[in-house]
DNA sequence: TTTTTTTATTGATTTAAATCAAGCTTTGCA
DNA sequence: TGCAAAGCTTGATTTAAATCAATAAAAAAA
């Protein structure tokens, strides 16, 4: 079976085993079966990826799902005239590519922000391995429906937001309710990446960015040091998000 | 096995059970197993929905997941304040509350828009079916695998984007691709709500919408009549789209 | 360290969308 | 059929964000 290896890096959070969501499919075996051999030789390798190393790009043919485990992904699409466009984050605890499984392509570039540890899960030795165990299935249909869940509000919180502040807004609670599974602080945020990757996700110019970060900081929502942001006003910020 | 009975009701489209989304569930027979009365009994009931009622709504505990059989769905959250923010739509083959298997409860409001007929699954019968038949755990693993990749591209087509002609644009474009497995012609659209249900979802003013639609058919992009569009000119919108 | 380069902030101006407001069309109802 | 109500479009003004432009701060390189 696949063991945890902590490599603690500054300013990189780690998930173990038990607070990963792909453990449900990496360890079905806690639920009192023997099998450990079986899991042991088909699921889950541990990967190191380095930063700018991209874990998968558009249109590649897919063989596998990602689990991270350690750092941070954003995910990307390149329009047709080659602009960059980054459409969300991964973090510890979240999977990646798992939509390839019904379009057996990745629609999406996968790029490491610094270094990061990803768990490599074989979609051929899943499904190998699925159709003796049932109980891997139903852990994996619930993953799933457990992902779209999260894209789905991910989604909510971007959407029919007028204005920059309040997308803003629930974009930073959207980070830090993501990052509450392995953070220690509640009230802490570390942004994986600079401004202008936040600004090109979330469709807005770097300068209307730090315009409203300052806003923020002058309203005592929140303080911000470079990357660094601690939560001031929790009640105050969801307000400005509700717009 | 559940029969399809095809009622056909002016601006409303119908799917058949060949066609739909959840018909690798509904159906998994086809593989050539012969337990047709096991899924007989336990797997897909046809609902009709009639208008404005909804199917199921947000914290409500989560007995099933439906599939668009015939009409559409709007589905929406209730803001803090009491305020409707519509996120998104489902048509004929799309799954509605699979996000539900995980969480457990309903994570939003599905309202019929006019009347609707759906396929009901429910979850426990799934689940137990499921332990029976791996080939019916299979096919709900890529077909949620299949919804998370549409939530995907819908949410990647409405991040990251600077104007709101290119926001309407992208909409237009991804109602489009939807509604292609069900419609015959590829350049017409029947939108199935109001302008301020548009707007609503997409975050912005229903004049701002008019004026947007008037400067699309002033540009021959695309001709309108009431809820009717038809596309004009495909690359056009695709170019605004990609501003 | 100092220099160079990258990244972030702040200011002035322009542009896009919200808001306020009026008219027009369609739909439903008596 | 006529009238009211709701939905849609267009215009004038205000406000928010983009753009253009200049510093300032931080990180990387010499």
């Amino acid at each position: 079976m696949t063991i945890c290896i902590k490599v603690k890096q500054p300013n990189t959070k780690y998930i173990d085993c038990d607070s990963c969501s792909m453990q449900p499919v990496c360890l079905p075996l806690k639920a009192g079966k023997t099998e450990v051999s079986i899991m042991d030789s088909y699921l889950s390798k541990r990967n190191i990826v380095t930063i700018s190393t991209p874990l998968f790009q558009e249109k590649e043919a897919a063989s596998a799902i990602y689990a991270v485990c350690c750092g941070s992904f954003k995910l990307t699409e390149t329009s047709p005239e080659g602009k960059e466009k980054v459409i969300g984050f991964r973090f510890p605890g979240e999977l990646i590519g798992e939509d390839a499984i019904h379009t057996e392509h990745y629609n999406y570039n996968a790029v490491a922000v610094g270094n990061t540890t990803v768990c490599r899960v074989d979609l051929d030795e899943l499904k190998e391995c699925g159709k003796l165990m049932p109980e891997l299935q139903l852990s994996l249909i619930s993953l799933l429906s457990k992902q779209n869940s999260m894209l789905r509000e991910e989604f909510t919180s971007v959407v029919a937001k007028h204005t920059a502040e309040s997308l803003l807004a629930a974009f930073i609670l959207n980070m830090l309710k993501r990052n509450a599974q392995y953070q220690e602080t509640e009230s802490k945020l570390h942004l994986p990446v600079g401004r202008d990757v936040i600004a090109n996700h979330l469709g807005f110019r770097r300068e209307t960015l730090s315009r409203i970060f300052s806003k923020f900081q002058q309203k005592g929502l929140l303080s911000i040091q470079a990357k660094d942001i601690e939560i001031l006003d929790l009640p105050g910020l969801q307000g400005v998000a509700y717009n």
